[in-house]
Parts: structure tokens; sequence; C-alpha cells
DNA sequence: ACAAAACTTTACTGACCAGTCAACTGGTCG
DNA sequence: CGACCAGTTGACTGGTCAGTAAAGTTTTGT
């Protein structure tokens, strides 16, 4: 019961690497053959539309992301504090490596995707608020970690958590509009200063 | 040499209304002419291409936002850190009323722009550069002032004010995927927590 | 009144869009 | 052998895309 065909595969690739590069209304379908070497029938043959195969996409850089990003900055046995550290700095690399294949900072797909399409597809729009939630239960792990290693005050965990993915995925944005991936060296210290709030009462 | 015609405005107004509800890939001219009601022949008296509204339709929406939200946010006699917050609940106010009025969370109209084209159309990616920059500016001086009275250490005001901007853009893309203004009364309060760095010494 | 400028209108390109379909190929079963 | 199955192929549909051309109308300044 071996697959007899890797064209599927190809065409995931190829969605991956055009919806990055421009946007998901500018790539179509009969460009995405042309670049995995596949005829649209055959595209059809395996998705059974161009959202379907956008929803597949997600799914499978979602797992790319994990184990590129996620899994080496979380799960392993770095002090909490470094882990966010080096989220940033796994991103930077990511994005730096990026630039100079292709000319061009692109940012996080997800996020791309998200700003692109959820207005649109509601679908879609709840694949990414899913992905975004897993994210933010891995960085909510390490803030608990660092509250019970004594490195951080009792702070809101959850709210923290959503405070340090909405600033990475803020400063990616940024690094995109610059085309400049060292923002995300320099901004990276940004992160660990949402966790440590000393509460110390200014204005009123 | 009154202008004899308003159709222009409407366009512009068309497509700052329809680029915000979709996307530019997914609204074409002619569907912008029929919001507009402008025939579509007059659509290229006033615009040499569709690139060319965008970038008009950047700089309007660019003085309407300082007007509506920055202005109000940082020009006023408020203690620095509340001009933060102010920014915060203005901009929660402000995808409140979208939210009810269209059902969804549009999200900001640079940080969609900036995602969705600045790989592609490179003009449109420094005019969102330039924007976001002015953006800064004013977050710069806030903090500036900040430091002044006393409020903040002696942080790098540039990069806070950049974090700052980054956060502000991440958390309006979280409340854009959740479809939820929520967010932005919820996180407000990590923004200040950006620039108060009370240096304390962590992690190494 | 007149001409020029500002604006509108209609009809048109040629390219591309997502998606469909039926015929076809080569391999693997019984 | 023959049927079945996974995958392939190319031609096709109807619609939309950005942009153009040229003639027509209205408004303005003189």
């Amino acid at each position: 019961m071996a697959r007899t065909s890797d064209a599927k595969e190809r065409l995931l690739a190829s969605a991956l690497e055009l919806f990055s590069e421009r946007s998901y209304a500018n790539v179509g379908v009969q460009e995405l053959c042309e670049h995995a070497g596949v005829k649209k029938g055959s595209f059809y043959y395996f998705f059974k539309s161009k959202q379907d195969l956008m929803l597949e996409a997600l799914e499978h850089q979602s797992r790319a992301i994990g184990r590129m990003i996620l899994t080496p900055a979380f799960c392993s046995n770095l002090p909490p504090l470094e882990r966010i550290e080096r989220l940033f700095h796994l991103t930077y690399e990511f994005q730096k490596a990026m630039k100079e294949k292709t000319g061009r900072v692109r940012g996080c797909f997800f996020g791309n995707l998200a700003l692109e399409l959820s207005t649109q597809d509601e679908s879609i729009r709840h694949r990414l608020d899913r992905i975004f939630r897993t994210a933010i239960t891995s960085i909510e792990k390490t803030v608990q970690d660092a509250v019970s290693a004594g490195d951080l005050a009792d702070i809101d965990v959850a709210a923290t958590a959503e405070a340090i993915l909405a600033y990475w995925e803020g400063v990616i944005m940024l690094a995109k509009v610059r085309n400049d991936p060292g923002l995300l060296k320099d901004l990276a210290k940004g992160a660990k200063e949402l966790a440590i709030t000393e509460t110390k009462d200014t204005a009123g």
C-alpha cells in the first residue's frame, strides 16, 4: 500500500514556497502546478479546491515550525527566560536565511495568511487561531516554569504568554516591512521585558 | 479651480472600505468602481493603476489614523505612560466599532497591507515603512517624556518605541485572528511593561 | 459665446482565474 | 487473461482580471 506518487508532497512544498513568496491570492493553481511539475487535473485529484490545499499546507507548516523553531526553543533544558531569547534567535536565523536565499524577509507564514484571509475565510481563520493557541500554550508553559523557578513575579501567566506571541508576530512584521531580519535580534530582549513586570506602580 | 467631481474621493473611500474588508488582491478595479458609483474609464482618469490608487489610499488613511488615534493618544496632556494606555484603548474602540458594524475585526490597514504586499511591491513596502517610522517617532517622543519625567529608567528610547509599535501591531493581529477586539483591552498593559524594565538581572 | 479643460461613458483587449471532465496509462491484483 | 486502481493528461467552461481607446458630455475661465 505504499504511495505511488509524490505529486501531492510536491504541491504542498510549492504552496509553502509560493504563498510565502507572495500571497494566497497572488498565486494561481496553474502556477502552483507548474512549480510542482504537476498537471492541473492532478491537482484536483489530490485537493478538492485551492482552499483545501491551503488548509493542508497550514497543517504541514505548523508541524515544520514546531520541529524547527518551537520544539528547539521551548523543549530544551535551558532556563525558562533563555528559551524566549532562543525563540527570537531561531526566528532571526530563519528569516536571515530566507533573505539570503531570496532577497526578502518573508515573515511568518501564519501571520501573513492571518492578515490576508481571516476576514474572508472562516475555516482558515479558525485553523490559524488553533495554531496560534498551540504556540501560546508552549510559551505559557515556559512562563510558568519561570514563575516556579522564581525568575518572575506571580504574573498572569496566560496573558503574558499571549503578549509574547503578539510581540513575536509584531516584530516579524516590522522585520518584513523593513526587509531587515536584524530587527529580530535588536528587539528580542523586549520579549523578556513583557514578562518581567516588577509591578512598579507608575502613573496613578 | 475648484474640484468639479468627488469621484476620486469616493474611489479612495471605497478602496479603504473594501481593501480593509478583504485584501488588495481580492478586490478588483471593477468592484471598486461599482462600490464608488464610478465607471472604469473614470477610474483610470484619476489613477494610473490600481497600485497608484493604493499608494494614495495609504496616504489618506495615514492621515486619518493620525487624526483619529495617534494625535489623541500622543499629543494630549496626559502623563506619558497613560498615552500608551490610551493608544490601546482607542484602538480597542476602533476595532470594536468595526466588529459591531461589519461582524469582523478588520485589523490594521497598514499591517494587513504590509504582510500581503511588502514582498511583492517595493514602492508599497517603502511607503509602509515610512508610515510605521512616523508612528514610531510619536511613540519615541512619549517614551522620552516618560524617561524625563522619571517614570522610566534610562532605557534605549528608540528600541523601546519600536518594540511598542511591534507589540501594538501584534496584538491587533491576534485580535483579528480571534475576531475579538477584547484582546486589545486585555493585553494593553503589556505595552507599558515593554518600557518598564527595571533592569533586574535574570538568567545569567 | 466660445474654447479648453475636466470628467464620463461604452466597448473592447488579451491574459488569467478556479474548477471540470472524460479519456488514458501503467501497475497490481485474482 | 481481465478487472481494478492510483494517478495522469489535455482540452475545456464561464467568468473575472487590469488596463486601453476614443468619443461624448459637462464645467470652467475668458
